[in-house]
DNA sequence: ATAATAGTGTCTTTCAGACAGTATAGT
DNA sequence: ACTATACTGTCTGAAAGACACTATTAT
């Protein structure tokens, strides 16, 4: 048999022999802002939202998108991932994981497309965002994504789990919203879990399932590491940070518990922030020699 | 906000325009299987293996590699994972879930080849995993990774906390390794995770990185959810499901405790594992009523 | 004074960890 | 009788949840 070395084969190996895809990087980007408040007294209530771009062609031209773009021969998926964040936020050296490929045949009606998604997570003080907010097509949406329905079924031999999320996106002038339907279906041994869009009204492409699964990952993450800081200021009270908290966890946290859960991740600073009609609150920074635990 | 122009927009809808990576699918499958024992009164210990294929062509002749390989134009990410997973084991309606999609540059000598992980888990009681045992280019192999070095590092604006993990991978004839290193950088409001591998001995491409990532998951998932019954026979003594926990996440529990935390989640038989030279067990089954906890 | 938030103390409940004890087959 | 595993009861301490209480500013 004649044998050719790893050097030869290389040399030889033909890249056009098989059709392949495209390859995208989608963005889901959240930020927590301050609503605006009317009572001096009180405090501003905060949102989580999530940028969108609006689409000057088809496919879905005038909808809703998700930040992104073809992956570059020469860039990884995560420098793919950092150049879109640079291009659409002008930002660098932000909180960024991936999330999750997308890989249904026909998820775009162009081609076959294949998308990596990644979450990004960034402090809303260190740039503008009202920016893109009218007549351009760069825009923050307030993001709220509940379950509304749940069904359990047992079969003879295992469970069909449904679960139905209303995903709605509050834009300056739309409101955009999406069902989505997550089925775990256990078989035997086979456990699966589906997801799907049942129902996306002004969301281009399967972009409302990636924002439902950005959130699924942030409220998850939130509970277990220090992304939240990713979100915050370089100083902040813990008031702020409570609430940042509860917009994304959606409910109430006891102001007592969560000081004690979180005590160990900030260092007190000894500034204050006054000028808020009540008692003034200590700012805090993040605790760089807080230890994560080992999982 | 950094504006895209409609120009730009354009140009990356044209998708012809460019030059397209390969996308392959590779799988990690898991299995739980009993160890030898010689007394006839001990129980068999249980140990962790995964399926490799031994490389026939180039690059990496020889190596060892997961079972894996492109993704076809007309089937979607899980569908080309469903099918290499029967293509490699004849099993199919198993356990399966992504893990993560790998896209380095040059990850792949031959041209640019992104590869979208998959997790499987199988019982071992359905089929003869020996099969391919020798002299066959699939084979089984024993698990075990381990951290055997940490470092964290406070610097001025964060912290670098690096991790060294050995992967020791047991075959019939050969011992293949890795060491892997896994680096968090905080800097500033930027954190990041860093995972590369730094030696790798008879494992093909990234493989080892892959395989290591897999186990993370299995190891965290075990924990919150019912993902531990995919390894298990229909019935199974409540000693070996501990077990299975035990060789995962590699320490030893207590059995009291363990079955207090697990007792929601099987049912009960009135069969009996008997013939042991001690004690008969009681024979148990999956609970498909038991409830995930909402997260 | 009042409205509104800042911040602390402590009781209870829940859950994980540790360990001791009893039970029962097979040779 | 002995070995090895099967199975249960309960003490302890840590963490999560609930709630009450005090403190302090701007108007």
């Amino acid at each position: 048999m004649n044998e050719i070395t790893e050097a030869e084969f290389l040399k030889s190996y033909d890249v056009t022999k098989y059709e392949r895809p495209s390859v995208t990087c989608d963005m889901v980007i959240f930020t927590v802002i301050n609503e605006e408040e009317a009572n001096y007294r009180k405090l501003p209530k905060k949102v989580l939202r999530v940028l969108l771009i609006n689409r000057k062609a088809h496919p879905y031209k005038g909808k809703w998108a998700l930040p992104g773009g073809f992956v570059n021969m020469d860039e990884s998926l995560d420098e793919a991932a950092k150049r879109e964040l640079k291009e659409e936020t002008n930002i660098e050296n932000i909180y960024m994981e991936q999330l999750y490929t997308y890989g249904d045949v026909y998820r775009d009606p162009r081609t076959r497309v294949i998308s990596c998604s990644y979450m990004s997570l960034i402090d809303s003080t260190l740039f503008d965002v009202k920016a893109g907010d009218d007549a351009k097509d760069a825009q923050w949406f307030d993001v709220s994504d509940k379950l509304f329905e749940q069904q359990k079924s047992i079969t003879n031999d295992g469970y069909i789990l449904t679960k139905l999320y209303k995903l709605i996106l509050k834009g300056n002038e739309s409101e955009l919203n999406a069902v989505i339907k997550v089925t775990i279906i256990a078989k035997g041994k086979n456990i699966a879990i589906n997801r799907e869009v049942l129902e996306s009204n002004g969301i281009a492409f399967d972009h409302a399932l990636i924002i439902h699964y950005g959130l699924e990952r942030l409220r998850t993450k939130i509970e277990y590491t220090d992304i939240a800081f990713s979100l915050m200021p370089e100083k902040f009270t813990l008031t702020e940070f409570q609430q940042v908290y509860e917009v994304i966890l959606d409910t109430e946290l006891l102001k007592a518990n969560f000081r004690r859960k979180i005590s160990e991740m900030v260092i007190e600073t000894n500034q204050y922030k006054a000028d808020a009609g009540h008692r003034p609150s200590k700012l805090y920074r993040f605790n760089p020699n807080w230890e994560e635990i080992e999982r």
